[in-house]
Formats: C-alpha cells, sequence, structure tokens
DNA sequence: GTGGTCTAGACCACC
DNA sequence: GTGGTCTAGACCACG
C-alpha cells in the first residue's frame, strides 16, 4: 500500500471546504490506529504534493488541528499527533456519534422503521465490505 | 401545528446552500406524505416570506424541484407537486439510500464493528423517538 | 383575410414589450394603408381579445400612440387614427429611415462590402416574397 | 487606438440584456478579425471593470460564449477563443445574415419597392462610411 | 397577486 | 490574481 493510495481521498466536487476534508482524514486515521499518538505527520510541503491540493490550504488544516489539539507544532521540526492516550478513543467516539446523529435525524425525517433502517445498513455495509478501494 | 413551525428549518451556517435545503425539505415532506401529488405548494413570495429567504433562492429551488419532476409549474398559478403516483416511494427509497450510504462510507472508515454500529443507532433512533419537538 | 390572421403577431418571447410590439403593428398598418385617417380602431377589449393579450396591455399601447399622436381618444366612443393627412408618409419615412439605420450600423461593423450586402438584401426580400404568410 | 475606446459601448437602456451585449460586441470583434483564433481575452472583472458592470454579468456572457462555442476556458487562466479556423466566416454569416433578416421582415411590412430600399441604404451607408468614430 | 429574468454583491478554491 | 457559485434586489408580462 503506497502513501499515495492513502492518501488520494480529497474531492474536489465534495460540499465541504478541502482544509476540512483533510481534518477528517487525519481523524479517520487517528481512529484506525493508522496515526499513533507522537507520531510525525508529513509537512506542509509534503502533504500539499501528495494529495495534489495547495500547501496553504493544508496549513489551514493543520492550524485547525492544532485548535482541536489534534497536533502539536514545534518551530523547525515537524508536526507531531498529539501524545494525548485517550486521543483514539475520543476521537473514534466523535466520529461515531456524529455519524450515528447525522444518520438517524435524517431518517427520522422519512417514514421508515428501525429495523428497515437496520436491515439497510446491515446490507450496504456488508456489501461495501467487498471492495477492495 | 402550525404552517410556521412547519417550514422554519433554513440554517445559513449549513454548508449546503440554501436552495437545496429548500429542496431537500420539499422530498422529506413528500416522504412523509405531508405533500400529496397535485397538491398545490406556496409561491415563491409566500415561502420566501415564510423562511425569510429571498425570493429568488426559493426559485432556484423550485428550478431544481422542476427539473427532478418534483412539481410543475405554470404561469399565473400556484406551482403543484407532480401527479405520480409513485412519487412518495421513489422519494422515500432515494432520501434512504442516500442516508444508508453516507453513514456506512463515514463509519466504514473508524473502527467498528457492525452490531456495535447497530446498537448506537437503535439507541439514538430510540432516545430522539421521545423527544417531542 | 379573417380579423385574425392580420393580428396574430404579438411574439410572447420577443424581447420587445407586448405593449411596443402592438404599437408597432399599428404604425406598419398606418404604412401600409390599412388603416386611413380617421377610422376607427378596435376598444380595448376586443384587441385584447383578438391578440390573446391583457386589455391592460392594449390599454398601455393606444395611451402610448395618444402621446406620439397617431390616434385620438374619447369619452364613450371608440378611438380613431388621427386626421393628420400627412400621417402615412410620416410613418413610413420613420419606420424605414429607423430600420434602415438600425440595419447599416449592424452591419458596418462586420466585414462585409455594400454590394456584397444589396445582394443579400436583394436575395432575402424575393424569397420573402414568395411565402403566403 | 486604446483598450478603453474599444470596449465602451455597453448601453443599460437598451432592450437586449446587458450579458447578451456583451456576447455580441466579441461576436463583431471577431468577425472583423480583431480577435483571433487562440487569443486571450480579458478576465472577468478586467472586462467587469473596462465596462463598468458586474463581473457576474460578464461571467454570464462568458459563459453563454462557451455555450455557443466561441471561447474556451479552464480554471486559473484566462479564458480564450476558440481555435476554430473557420470562426471567422462561421460568425460573419451568423450575423450578417441575422441582421438582414431582421431588416427586410421589418421593412416589408411597410409599402416600400426594393429598389427605393436599397437607395436608402446605399445612401445611409456612405454617409456613415464617412464618419470617424 | 402569479411565475420569470437580468444584474449585482459576497464568497470559495486555487495560483 | 484566476474561474465559479449562491444569494439577493429590481424589474417585467400577465391576471
Amino acid at each position: 500500500m503506497s502513501a499515495n493510495e492513502e492518501w488520494a481521498v480529497i474531492s474536489f466536487n465534495n460540499r465541504d471546504p478541502v482544509y476540512l476534508q483533510v481534518v477528517r482524514h487525519f481523524k479517520e486515521r487517528i481512529a484506525t490506529g493508522l496515526l499513533l499518538p507522537n507520531q510525525t505527520i508529513p509537512s506542509r510541503r509534503e502533504l500539499g504534493a501528495l494529495l495534489k491540493i495547495n500547501p496553504n490550504t493544508v496549513q489551514k488544516a493543520y492550524k485547525e488541528m492544532e485548535e482541536q489539539q489534534l497536533i502539536v507544532t514545534e518551530p523547525n521540526s515537524h508536526s507531531r499527533i498529539t501524545s494525548d492516550a485517550e486521543l483514539l478513543s475520543r476521537i473514534r467516539m466523535e466520529l461515531a456519534s456524529e455519524a450515528v446523529q447525522v444518520f438517524v435525524t435524517a431518517v427520522r425525517k422519512i417514514n421508515i422503521g428501525v429495523d428497515e433502517l437496520v436491515e439497510l445498513v446491515r446490507r450496504e455495509y456488508a456489501e461495501g465490505g467487498e471492495r477492495h478501494d
């Protein structure tokens, strides 16, 4: 698995600003354990080149992550993931509950029972699990 | 249930454009049977005043809905919901599968099993069901 | 030739306001001698019905024509064409020179000689003369 | 011949929408060879400032021109005239025949012979040809 | 009052 | 600076 594949997830057509997509991707990588506390992350220029986006946009993402205390930055060195032991579970919780809430509020507006709903989720989940991208 | 409450749902902070929020709201109302085929809908000015948005923004939403064949409109009379008997199920399907897909792709990136997932959904669903707004 | 055919010339898609199209049509009918000085013209309602446009729009056209001294209106009677003997030639001149000016200014901006130009006009003129609408 | 003079032609009193006036002006400039295939054209902001109209109005004109395949445009660089060798003659033909048709249909409604007509055109054409603007 | 269009202001992503 | 989109204000024809 090359670094290119891992990171090539930015969608130009997506409604979310690119820099927030980057932030989200970092969170996901932390949640799955791909990024560990204290681990260094690519420089602005490196990641910009990797994702084919402007380094300024990466900078904006990093700044956002600093404010959310996901990473720490010191002068003259690469930024690193926060050294917070609970970081992983905190992020997992945050992402999961956010997704669940969005989903449930969206779906409650439709006339649909919980069971039918769960069935749809299971099917989609299984289906996607067989794909390799 | 007053008309005011029903429609007051537009958020300017939301990432989605206002006119798409309007479209989505119409779809939800169709999906839940609140809007029936052939039923007339508010004029551009009426809905604009109700939602406190510019009538032209409503116009853009209505035009989009017309292209998606949700409504039909002729000059000098209120637009109406399409007289398509299958409209309701069509919209429900569309909204449901869209929500499920977004949810599953979002959640698959976190390290979380299906069952834990389903549990979260059920709990959130039940919890919200007890609210009265 | 029924009255319907004579008057059915209003274009909804045209950029010119409908009431000015009506004015222009009156001028053309005067220029060709179809309408003579002192001749009465249809009432607002009649012409509105004939052209399938709103009587208010006809009213606006008649008012414009009054201001241009093409017609005179007295209470409780149909409006009539002005009793000006020179009206016909005046209108003809006005329409012709207006058309010529528009045409020439339009065409001078293109790289095209007078002779090539005249040839195009003659051909189009002859061609159209054979049509029956 | 300064760039300012060349472009200052937009009339807000004109019946045609401003953005179509812009399109027409581009066609005329192409027809006279002032704009050549592959040549870049001003940015939306530049032309907007030059003509003292909103850049969005220019944007609408450019979009229209793109749909008519007069120009090509890619993000983050100036739009260019299409690289179509036949473009010039195509546009000339279009403009000429359009003007001729408008003229002939307008003038046929007046009682006027072709020869008298041609004479008027020639005279106006010669007269204007002596002006220097 | 109805639907519709043209023009303009604010903002976005990218360079 | 580039192109692009969303929202809004003014106006039109018609009833």
